[in-house]
DNA sequence: GTCTATAGGAGGATAGAC
DNA sequence: GTCTATCCTCCTATAGAC
């Protein structure tokens, strides 16, 4: 099955679809390898070994290893498509927090990607790590998101007025961190899920509205 | 000064004093490297060079990478000495969340080692790492003296008897371990302290005596 | 777009002198 | 106990053929 000559995209005007199968294989590869061992821990022969092509040919895609992890972190950024938005909006108040139990539970599906965050998040900690700025908007990107849902919530009346915003916040991504880090030393026997879903639950009771 | 020949150990007893000197500098060295860059990240030669003597003479005192690593998370355990502990015996109930606290402060001042632990952990969750079964004990030691602790508030009547023991330790070593990550990203920025400190007393409230 | 070949360097470990 | 010298392996990146 191939296209009638005039719908083919020139070369000149993108990659062939050859290229692009491959660049997604070694984007595919690539974010298994870096959540395996680490981006020091990984070698881009090794990338380009399971991705089927040579060192070279995996470099024509990605001129450098750290162009590879860029790409990676964008690749999972995208395939992570938006699921703390819906309708490309974020959610407020309580359902922030439910939003992101339906995200622990996904990653209580894919170790391999929580690995990935987990390994480059202490590895970029290192201001020298090229990772790193990376991991700073993350950390920023998510504090930001959840401090918005609630304080959006504390407008809506969803929470307590005596909420320590801040304190609750940092408590609350450290529950995700935390709770990963656990999960992935006991090789995915700590019930991450629940866990994470009953700190949920007695937050709602402790900050929840008076009468709720 | 210098001991009285009949004091002195003879070479065959043991190593010399400057031989001991030698190896505690590396000791030292190796736990800021390793905390800086994992271990992975960072070589014997470096270690050495700061550690004022040739990379060789370094594998004289440790025959190899692996044995520097081992030495050097033993001789953090020791120079953490028994913080959690008090005359030998484990603070038990809500005592041993005030140890926690403690622990936290601590570790506020010395950022590099708990960057050693940070970064070593993500990078031991491989199974093929060196560091692998230290990092499984030390959450299972962890886990375990925590429950103990919760169990026998339980018995003493500081906790209420509906606290899901599992889930409540879980979730306090993964506050603990997230606000680690924070505090380090955020570059010592984060009350690390006092966020743990208000988790700990809010744990008092929710699962503390009915009458207290 | 993919390959082989190779440059250029860093890391771990060993041998042997002092 | 510490050193210099060296080996060998692995890694990133480049050059150039097909």
């Amino acid at each position: 099955m191939s296209f009638p000559r005039r719908y083919r995209r020139t070369v000149t005007d993108r990659a062939s679809a050859a290229g692009d199968q491959a660049r997604a294989r070694v984007l595919e590869v690539a974010l298994d390898l870096f959540a395996a061992a680490g981006y020091r821990g990984t070698s881009i022969a090794q990338v380009a070994e399971l991705a089927g092509l040579s060192q070279s040919g995996l470099l024509h895609h990605f001129p450098s290893k750290v162009a590879l992890l860029v790409a990676a972190l964008d690749h999972r950024d995208e395939i992570d498509g938006r699921l703390l938005e819906v309708d490309s909006q974020p959610p407020l108040g309580w359902a922030a927090f439910d939003a992101l139990i339906a995200l622990v539970r996904r990653n209580s599906q894919r170790p391999n990607q929580v690995r990935l965050f987990v390994t480059l998040s202490a590895e970029a900690i290192d201001p020298a790590h090229p990772a790193h700025d990376w991991v700073q908007q993350h950390y920023a990107g998510v504090y930001a998101w959840l401090t918005a849902a609630v304080e959006h919530g504390l407008d809506a009346g969803e929470f307590r007025s005596e909420v320590p915003v801040e304190r609750f916040v940092h408590l609350t991504i450290a529950a995700l961190d935390g709770l990963q880090i656990q999960w992935l030393v006991s090789g995915g026997e700590l019930d991450m899920v629940g866990d994470f879903g009953a700190y949920v639950a007695a937050q709602k009771t402790r900050w929840g509205p008076v009468g709720g």
